[in-house]
DNA sequence: CTTCCGGTTTAGACTGTGTCTAAAAACTGA
DNA sequence: TCAGTTTTTAGACACAGTCTAAACCGGAAG
């Protein structure tokens, strides 16, 4: 049961063909939890094999967000990330540095949410704790 | 006592030298409560004078927002909307149609902030509640 | 009044991130 | 094998934002 068998029986079940483009990109978002933008995914990717194409990282990541395997997020800079941990839970970004990370203890919140406006649904909700570097 | 005084006196408190295309951009943007991005915000003023360029309201935009005037804030399409209301309060943010709403209910979060990152400070806590369109 | 000088504005080039398109390639089922 | 569909690809494109070097402006000094 290798990690690639693990991430084809995932991509299976969300529904998705598999195709060996997937599979890389898949492993390395799961590899370790943590946050790459689609440019850092290319790198990473792009320095195993030649052969995965900018579009495909990006097709892919929509894609694999759209089927709920991870999360996509904007914070600041401007930069989309994903975020392989579905699960909700608030980030901590740091306006310096741009540097993004999971907030593990949970964070509620206190009362009822909102009246929503008519004719939408909520889908989720994102809380984001900013933080700057101390002079 | 003009809004045009009014809002003169706001930089000036902001220690803001006054200058004829910041006091129109201050203009639009505390005109009505509401979520600009810079492109919009061009856009508005360039069509009451052709004399304002986009890197002045790039600038002014960065300037007021570094003075605490107004509230940067980035969601899901990767755009910068500047909200006048500096007070904290959490959006509602669309994903169908990238609409931003200020949600007036305050929300609280329950229970104490996370520990931060070490060597960082608090800067503020963003909530955005993400709505889509009912089918 | 003229000159100087710092801050401000400007046009336009540039960067980075993401999208689109049309064609090639790879599957799939008969 | 063949036709039809899905996936991938390279490269052009779009957009938001930044950078740069020059022009501009207003006040202080001479």
């Amino acid at each position: 049961m290798t990690l690639h068998h693990d991430i084809a029986r995932k991509l299976a079940e969300a529904g998705i063909p598999l195709t060996s483009q997937r599979l890389l990109i898949a492993c390395e978002l799961f590899a370790e939890h943590c946050h790459l933008s689609a440019d850092e995914l290319l790198l990473r990717v792009g320095s195993l094999t030649p052969d995965i194409s900018r579009a495909t990282v990006y097709n892919t990541l929509k894609l694999f967000s759209q089927k709920g395997l991870v999360q996509e997020l904007v914070v600041d800079n401007g930069k989309r990330v994903y975020d392989s941990n579905t699960a909700p839970h608030p980030h901590c970004y740091n306006a310096d540095t741009g540097e993004l990370t999971d907030v593990h203890q949970p964070l509620q919140l206190a009362g009822p949410l909102p009246e929503l406006p008519p004719g939408t649904a909520l889908e989720r909700v994102d809380i984001i704790v900013r933080v700057r570097n101390v002079a």
